[in-house]
Parts: structure tokens; sequence; C-alpha cells
DNA sequence: TACCATTCTGAATCGTGTAT
DNA sequence: ATACACGATTCAGAATGGTA
């Protein structure tokens, strides 16, 4: 079979046949995510994206299906509110394995497919192939995030104890997959190209392509700043033994604004999306009142679109936090 | 007051032990 | 094997205190 521009792009290929005919095709590709990939909904948006582009520049009349493993609702429907609609999709939980032309949410266009047409895919991700266990690669793709980390950090990020992610660290190292650095005053831990073309193979990011911009922390925060953040879902986890975390990042994304650290769980029945603010105190309280009120409206418009809560938390110096209830 | 040594504290690491 | 708990250790910076 020849070539015809897709090799480099790992995703199933799922025709519709509407004719019973098998010359005529709805031209169907699957891409499948998972919540705990360790990229937040922003980023798993660029990389379907990216996708679609390629996809674009070979096919005549593509349509793209996206199947997310995740509990809950909201970030299926996040995927949905960030992937730009230029060619047929739609989103689906994993557990819908076949999928009809109509929940697609455009009409999709008929292709006539001659033989050469057939699609050659990429090989999609799959952990035996590289050798590497599950738990392994969590922490390996939270790292590529954070590009240098400490260890109790990657312990919150990953849900793990300290002491698992210290034996996962200690393989990703010897497959130099990592290595150890001077972060600041401590000695932590920094990803290494060849973890970080893993991981992004691990994305089923196709190759060549620029997703760099997308991967990491959305801004750049002091150290002190990162350290609380990043800790964030230990933290919560500890003070909050009934709720459930899903899944937290830092730095991405959200609405409008970018909470230093976002955390989604639920408690009970009910959904939660849990904000931090990390404030220095550096600002006036006029300032403060004018960045936080944006945000909070922001948030809270899309809360009640969504149906569920969001924990909106800040953390510094009492006397920000004594002014926040205001 | 200026200087130096000591103690205290917080953050990160490592080693070991235990339960499943 | 994997997950987790706990104490010991190391390090840097802040606080304390003594002395010329």
């Amino acid at each position: 079979m020849t070539d015809n521009g897709l090799s480099r792009l790992p995703l199933e290929w799922t025709p519709i046949y509407p004719l019973q005919r098998n010359d005529v095709v709805l031209d169907v590709f699957k891409h499948s995510i998972s919540y705990s990939d360790g990229l937040p909904p922003y980023a798993q948006a660029r990389i379907i994206d990216l996708m679609v582009n390629r996809l674009l520049k070979t096919r005549r009349y593509p349509a793209l299906w996206i199947s997310v493993e995740a509990p809950g609702d909201w970030f299926r429907h996040e995927i949905k509110r960030l992937i730009k609609h230029k060619i047929p999709m739609t989103v689906q939980p994993t557990k819908k394995t076949c999928i009809n032309e109509r929940e697609f949410y455009q009409p999709i266009r008929p292709t006539y497919l001659q033989e050469r047409d057939v699609p050659v895919l990429a090989p999609r991700f799959d952990p035996l192939d590289y050798g590497v266990k599950e738990a392994a690669l969590r922490v390996l793709r939270v790292l590529a995030r954070l590009k240098t980390a400490y260890r109790p950090e990657l312990a919150s990020l990953t849900g793990f104890s300290e002491s698992h992610v210290r034996n996962l660290l200690k393989q990703l190292q010897a497959e130099n997959l990592i290595e150890r650095r001077q972060i600041g005053k401590y000695e932590g831990y920094a990803i290494r190209n060849k973890g970080l073309s893993m991981a992004h193979r691990s994305w089923n990011i196709p190759k060549g392509v620029h997703f760099s911009k997308y991967r990491g922390e959305f801004r750049y925060a002091g150290e002190r700043h990162r350290r609380v953040s990043r800790r964030w879902r230990a933290w919560l986890e500890k003070a909050y033994p009934n709720i459930e975390i899903w899944e937290c990042w830092t730095e991405a994304p959200l609405f409008d604004g970018i909470p230093d650290a976002l955390a989604w769980g639920r408690k009970g029945e009910y959904e939660i999306l849990f904000w931090l603010e990390v404030d220095s105190g550096h600002s006036s309280e006029k300032v403060m009142r004018c960045n936080y009120s944006h945000r909070f409206q922001n948030a809270y418009q899309h809360a009640k679109r969504l149906g569920l809560s969001i924990v909106f938390c800040v953390m510094g110096p009492p006397w920000v936090v004594r002014f926040f209830p205001s």
C-alpha cells in the first residue's frame, strides 16, 4: 500500500458506509484520550486541532470521532468547547463503541473511495512497545508539563505517595528519560529530550508537529508561588478526606482566567472544580478587587451553565485572605 | 553597635519497615 | 511487586545570643 500522507498520524480509521457500497464512505477517524493523560483539556484540544490540520491536508471530507475516558461530565464538555470545529466532529465517552453519522455536530459529506485512498496510519501509542509501566509513564507525563520539579510536587500532581514516586523516578532515571538537577536551592528532577519525546508519542502527537507552546504550564510563576500551587492537590486531599480528586493541573487555562492550580473531582454526587489562586499580597487592594471579581464572575457564569460547582480558593498572607470575602 | 557562633526551623531527601 | 508510613538526615536561612 502506498503512503497517502497520513503515516505520521496515530489515529484509527473507522469509516461509515452509508449506501451499503464499499466505494462510498464517510471518512471518519477516531482519536482516544483520557483524563489521566496528564494534560488539561486545553492542551488535548490543541492536539486535536493539529490532527485536524493534518487530516485536512490529505483528505477531502474527513470527520473525527473523539473518544474521551473520564468520570463526570466536565472534562468531555471542556474538550468539546475548546476544539475548533473545522470538520465534522463528535466527542463521546469511551463506553460508546460505535458511532452513527447523526451524532456528528455537522453533516459529513460522503467520499468516493478508491483503493489507493485507504489510509495508512501511524500506530497508536502502546506503553508496552516502549517498555514503560503505566505508573512511570504518568510521572513522566506530568514532568513533561512541569519541565523541572521536586519530588513532593510530582507526588501531589500524580496523586501517588512520595515513596512510590521515588521508585518510579529511579526507574525513569535508569532509562535516561529524566535526570537529577539542581533547581534553586535543592536537587530536583528535569525531563530529558528522550523523555519528552516519549511523552509526546504517548499523547499520540503527530511527529513533526510543534506542541511545546501548548504543553507546559501557561505562565511563568515564581519559585514559591509554583511550589504552593503544585502541591495543592495533596493539600486538598489531606484537608478534606471526603472529597475525591480526579485530576489536578497547574497553570491551566480555564474560561478566561488561568488558575494557579485547578483540581477537579467530586464530593458525593457533585462534580466540583477547585480553583486556586496564590496571592503574594504585593498588589494593592484595589488592583486585587479588580483582578478577582472579573475572574470570579467568569467562572461563576460557566459553572452555572454546566451545572457544576466551583470552589474558589485563595492562599496568601493572612491579610489577603481576610480581605477576600468582600 | 558590629561581628561571629549557636540554635531553631522548614523543606527536601533517603532508608527501612509493614500490609496487601 | 506496589503502596504507604515514619523517622533520620541534610541543607539553607532566620532567629537568637554573647562578646569586644
